[in-house]
RNA sequence: CGCGGGAUGGAGCAGUCUGGUAGCUCGUCAGGCUCAUAACCUGAAGGCCGUAGGUUCAAAUCCUACUCCCGCAA
């Protein structure tokens, strides 16, 4: 049987490399090589870079969806494609050439989650568990019917960093139940219910902007969900500039869902300062607290709170994010 | 050369605009005080102010180049 999987991002290396041990890849679709970085430097994607030590061809089509892109998949002649953080929206022409099936890997429990930041709406939704699905593509975006999946239990103490690693480490096991299904046709793939459905949308640096109007527990998801990427931030006024600063947010980050607060604690008050950390009042109806340990301010790399407050004056009492949520 | 911020004892920062004795909060060490302490008091060590040139009587400070770090952007 021939597979070709198309995949750019870092979750599907594990995946790759799987689908390598059984001699049937025969090719690897990319997003092409793109600047990144500080200098902009043209940087292909790490996947692409294991194909190639590995003798994989890599096509890296600008367009997936152009007729040419679609000619050079045919002429590979897979029987199976496997999509896994590609990147690009397929078209039913691509859906079409595989003889057997296209099929995604997606880093959620379908019908939750669907779209880019899946893993980031797993944490932050608070969710008991979530997994790995392995659906057939649609035009839909990761509307398909359902082949298998793998599951998760998620504890309260992960990143969606360090979910990502066991989650790219999860999905070789999904991905051969549902190619072994469908190589022996015992594959008997569940349609989605749409009642379930939720979707996380592609993340922006600004999503990280944090609400101290919301309840402490939803800001302490929100920390470690975000993280590394896009990050969790607040602005902090400056003696200095008179201006306000902005304040990089790291986990850990200790949750107290009820805090006993200064009658006159507003969201977003700086309740102590020290070097244990910064406590940070927080909404909802219960109030609450969350105490950050990790930050880092502008032009400075990440340091925890014995160093910052050596040198950056944030007393009790000052409110953080002031300026940001008029409008909320 | 995509845009911008930064580099000052071990940590984090001020000082740079307006050149003129190296400063702050800690940490470290020594001593003191205390029933006791991460508390308090006194004292000390520790800096070629990122590197290399230039201007000047004089450069952390002004000029030029370079190195490294960080943010945006991806």
């Amino acid at each position: 049987m021939r597979i070709v999987m198309m995949a750019t991002g870092d979750i599907a290396i594990p995946s790759f490399h799987a689908l390598l041990a059984t001699g049937e890849l025969v090719g690897l679709i990319t997003q092409p090589d793109r600047p990144v970085g500080r200098h902009q430097t043209l940087t292909p994607p790490r996947i692409k870079v294991c194909a190639q030590e590995s003798g994989i061809p890599v096509f890296q089509p600008e367009r997936m969806r152009d007729a040419e892109a679609v000619a050079h998949l045919r002429s590979m002649q897979p029987d199976i494609v496997v999509v896994m953080a590609y990147g690009q929206i397929l078209s039913q022409e691509v859906i079409d050439v595989p003889t057997l099936a296209c099929i995604n890997a997606h880093a959620s429990l379908l019908p939750r989650h669907r779209g880019a930041a899946c893993i980031q709406a797993a944490i932050e939704a608070g969710d008991d568990e979530t997994g790995v699905t392995i659906m057939h593509v649609v035009k839909k975006l990761d509307a398909g019917d359902i082949i298998c999946n793998r599951t998760i239990a998620l504890r309260g103490t992960e990143t969606a960093e360090s979910l990502h690693d066991d989650l790219a480490e999860l999905a070789p096991e999904a991905l051969a139940e549902a190619i072994y299904q469908l190589r022996n046709g015992t594959a008997d793939p569940q349609e989605q219910d749409e009642s379930l459905m939720t979707y996380a949308p592609k993340l922006l640096r600004a999503h990280g902007q944090i609400d101290w109007h919301e309840p402490a527990m939803q800001v302490a998801r929100k920390i470690r969900a975000y993280h590394s990427w896009p990050g969790t931030f607040t602005t902090y006024p400056s003696v200095k500039s008179g201006g306000d600063k902005t304040l990089k947010i790291f986990p850990p980050v200790d949750l107290f869902s009820y805090y006993k607060k200064p009658v006159d604690a507003v969201p977003g008050m700086v309740l102590e300062a020290g070097p244990d950390g910064m406590l940070i009042s927080c909404g909802g109806p219960r109030g609450g607290a969350v105490r950050i340990s990790t930050m880092q301010p502008p032009g400075a790399r990440k340091m925890n709170a014995e160093s910052f407050f050596a040198g950056h004056k944030i007393m009790p009492g000052t409110i953080l994010g002031l300026p940001v949520f008029p409008e909320r």
